[in-house]
DNA sequence: ATTATCTATAGATCTATAGATAATGC
DNA sequence: ATTATCTATAGATCTATAGATAATGC
């Protein structure tokens, strides 16, 4: 209450950045440039980019404002590029994934949809900071800064409409309103990118919630939905070839 | 390229004040107030609302800056909270809207969650600059901006939720990973407001769109998705009652 | 008399850079 | 010699206000 304008809308154990008052201290777990990345990635998402003057990183960073600059010569734009590759090179590594197992396993579409989602909805709940949030930065959608990003993320959601379609067996004609192509897609993987917003609200996201998402993108997908089961436990197996 | 520092990322036919470059005569079809206020909007959405200062408002209003301070004393948040609470009322108006029509003809959980849907997927699709998309920026969920405009949106999930419930007839044990309560209806209430995403990636939001988008919803709660049909008939003679 | 609007400007904050000092690698 | 870090500061931009002028309502 005393010294910050608005009280840190922060949870603690997610960023100390917020809190932390007159702490000048440097933490030195890190090197300094990964303290920028981290104390910039808690501001930013919580705060917002445009609202996080560099000043606040330094100070969160426990660093003085120039040395941002020796390690970002181009400030802030700079920083948030990067923070946008570390949040979406994990889900670019995801779709190698669902491809290296299609190939190894012979898996089908559904399963690998399944699987893809379940992934990505982990990535998500995992990055520090919620650091996904970014990406609904409007900054993310600026040209200088975040066409690389731009271009990753039409990638993942070219996977998407891809599986969709594949998966999709609802034959419009007999369906009102059954989405197709650009818009089936575009929905699953904002079903996928809620675990953002989920976060943010200040939801732990266990597997089971993981799963739901990936059962949801199905069920959307799918005129049979007992199938779920069936393919949620084909994909819980390609899962566990990741994970070993 | 000329005067601002980033080319307009908004397309001209939703938004003429970022393209507008030097033209500073008031349009002056609205009131002033409404200037500010449909100005700020389209920029707040675009560029975002920590990255707009009161003077780009003035310009694209074509006003000077103080005025803005005439009509808005607490300056950009009090147009911020403004545009919070026009971009929330009609959803409010449309929990009312599916609580008479329930009143009216006892529609069952199954048509009202669609037609709730429709009508929330139609507010967003038609809100001007795109309206919906203010909620994502980080001073959306300031205590001191966004409280009441909270509280408005709690009021809706709290809804999904409810309807959700009363639908969604998937017996959790025989399915793996059914989501349920709270993240059913968060599910379903991002799934309506991905709306806004489209937009904002150009698509032009269609009646067929919108229909999708409460299919999908039907679909995510049902075990027989069949019934989709059905429902959406149902549903769509509760929305032409509203709309003569 | 109140409301709407302007010009002018003060003070705060932000962005960016110059230049000094310390630490490190060859 | 280069890299890392600091202090100090200039210039730009933003926020906020004072005070003048014009328009409007009683």
């Amino acid at each position: 209450m005393d010294s910050s304008t608005h009280g840190p809308t922060c949870r603690p154990p997610d960023c100390p950045h917020v809190t932390q008052s007159v702490t000048d201290e440097r933490r030195s777990e890190l090197e300094p440039r990964e303290e920028i990345l981290d104390a910039a990635a808690c501001l930013f998402v919580e705060r917002g980019f445009a609202a996080t003057p560099p000043r606040k990183i330094a100070e969160a960073a426990g660093i003085r404002e120039p040395l941002i600059r020796h390690h970002f010569p181009a400030g802030k734009d700079e920083i948030l590029a990067e923070l946008l590759q570390r949040s979406i090179r994990p889900r670019l590594d995801n779709l190698e994934k669902i491809e290296d197992l299609r190939a190894a396993t012979g898996a089908g579409p559904e399963a690998l949809l399944y699987t893809l989602a379940v992934l990505d909805a982990r990535t998500l709940a995992r990055a520090p900071h919620n650091l996904g949030a970014l990406a609904r930065q409007p900054e993310a959608y600026r040209q200088d800064v975040g066409a690389h990003f731009r271009a990753a993320q039409d990638e993942l959601l070219a996977t998407y409409i891809r599986l969709a379609d594949q998966v999709s067996d609802i034959v419009p004609s007999t369906v009102v309103a059954a989405p197709s192509g650009y818009f089936l897609g575009t929905m699953l993987l904002q079903q996928v990118d809620g675990v953002v917003e989920m976060r943010s609200e200040g939801s732990q996201i266990t597997p089971e919630i993981e799963a739901s998402v990936a059962a949801t993108c199905l069920r959307v997908c799918l005129s049979d939905p007992t199938r779920v089961n069936e393919i949620a436990a084909k994909a819980a197996g390609l899962i566990r070839m990741l994970d070993a």
